[in-house]
DNA sequence: CGATTTTGACCTGCGC
DNA sequence: GCGCAGGTCAAAATCG
C-alpha cells in the first residue's frame, strides 16, 4: 500500500482564514481624530495578527513536511518489510486466509509479520525442531484458536494483529483504539507469563467483534492486541447513522487509529496485519505530539467549516 | 445503583 | 477416554 494514498499530505492546514480578508490600506478622509485613532488601534491589531498569521504558516509548512517525511520513512520501511517476506517466506504468498482451527499449519499462518514467533533459533534436530514447531504452533494458536462453535460468519470474521508499545509498568492491559470494549475474562496462558485479557465490543451482541490483549513474551514493552471480525458501527464519537455525514459538528475527535484500521481492513489479511502493525506505530507515535495532533485538529475543523460555509 | 471488572468454574476442541 | 489449554460464563466485587 501506498502510504500517501491514506495520508493526504497535501492538507491545507488552513491556519490562516483570514488572509483574504485583510482589510486593504484605502486611505479614506477621515473627519474627526476620533475616527483616525480608531483606524490606527485596528490597523495595529491587524499587523500584530498578520505577524501570527506569518507564523502560523511557517509552522504549517514546516508540520506538512514532517508529515511528508514520516510517509517517506513509511513506503521505506514497507517496501523493506515486503522484500524481507518475500525472501523469507515465499510459499506463504501462495495461501489464502487461513481458517481458525488448531490443526491449522503453523507455515500457513500469516498473521505474525514481527517478531513474535521467531524469536527461537532453527534446529535442525528433528526432535528440537518438532518441539519448536510445536511452540509456535502454540504461540499461533494462543492468539487465533476458537473453540466455540462458529458461525459461518464467524468463520470469516477478520483477525488482525495490532502492537503496541506501553510501559512495561502498565499492567491494565487496554490498548486505546477509539471503540469501547468490555473485558469478559482473564486468563494466564502457557507461554507467557502475563495474562491475556478477553474483551468483547461495548455494542454486543449487535457488535461481534473481540479482541485479546496480551503483553509480548518476547518484547514486554509490547502489549498485542487480536482483533476478530469487524465492527458493524461507528466508534463511540462518531456521530450516529452515516459514517459521511459531518453534520455541521464543530468537534474534532482524531481517531487516526480506527481510521487507518477500517481502511487496512479492505485488503487481505497478511498485509492487512502488516500494515496495521506499521500504522499503529505511526499513528501512536502522531498522536503523542500534542502539536501535531492541535494542528491537525485545527486544520479538519477549518476544512468542516470551509465546507458548511460552501 | 447501574456499569464494569475480577476471577474461579465450566465448556470445548485437540492430541495422545 | 483422559488430560491439557484456550475461551467463555456468571456471581461477586468494585467503581463512578
Amino acid at each position: 500500500m501506498d502510504g500517501s494514498s491514506f495520508l493526504d499530505i497535501s492538507l491545507d492546514l488552513n491556519t490562516n482564514p483570514f488572509s483574504a480578508k485583510l482589510p486593504k490600506k484605502e486611505v479614506s478622509v477621515l473627519a474627526s481624530t476620533h475616527l483616525k485613532r480608531k483606524w490606527l488601534e485596528q490597523d495595529e491589531s491587524a499587523s500584530e495578527l498578520r505577524e501570527e498569521l506569518n507564523r502560523v504558516n511557517s509552522e504549517n509548512k514546516k508540520l506538512t513536511e514532517m508529515l511528508a517525511r514520516v510517509c517517506e520513512s513509511y513506503n521505506e520501511l514497507h517496501n523493506h518489510l515486503e522484500k524481507l517476506q518475500s525472501r523469507q517466506s515465499p510459499e506463504i504468498e501462495q495461501t489464502d486466509i487461513p481458517i481458525k482451527k488448531r490443526k491449522q499449519d503453523p507455515d500457513e499462518f500469516l498473521g505474525f509479520p514481527i517478531g513474535l514467533s521467531s524469536g527461537k533459533t532453527e534446529n535442525s534436530s528433528s526432535n528440537e525442531d518438532h518441539h519448536h514447531h510445536h511452540q509456535q504452533h502454540e504461540q499461533k494458536n494462543q492468539l487465533l484458536s476458537c473453540k466455540r462453535p462458529v458461525t459461518d460468519s464467524f468463520n470469516k470474521a477478520k483477525v488482525s494483529t495490532v502492537y503496541v508499545p506501553t510501559e512495561t509498568s502498565d499492567t491494565s492491559l487496554t490498548v486505546k483504539d477509539g471503540f469501547q470494549w468490555r473485558k469478559y475474562g482473564q486468563k494466564v496462558t502457557r507461554d507467557n507469563p502475563s495474562p491475556r485479557a478477553y474483551f468483547r465490543c461495548s455494542f454486543a451482541p449487535s457488535c461481534p467483534v473481540k479482541k485479546k490483549v496480551q503483553r509480548s513474551a518476547e518484547d514486554p514493552s509490547l502489549l498485542v492486541a487480536t482483533y476478530e471480525g469487524t465492527h458493524n458501527h461507528l466508534g463511540p464519537n462518531a456521530s450516529e447513522g452515516d459514517a459521511t455525514s459531518q453534520g455541521g459538528s464543530s468537534t474534532v475527535t482524531l481517531d487516526l487509529v480506527n481510521g487507518c484500521h477500517r481502511l487496512a481492513l479492505e485488503k487481505n489479511e497478511r498485509d492487512n496485519t502488516m500494515q496495521e502493525v506499521l500504522i499503529q506505530q505511526m499513528a501512536s507515535s502522531l498522536t503523542k505530539d500534542s502539536k501535531f495532533t492541535a494542528a491537525l485538529a485545527a486544520a479538519i475543523s477549518g476544512r468542516l467549516m470551509e465546507q458548511s460555509r460552501t
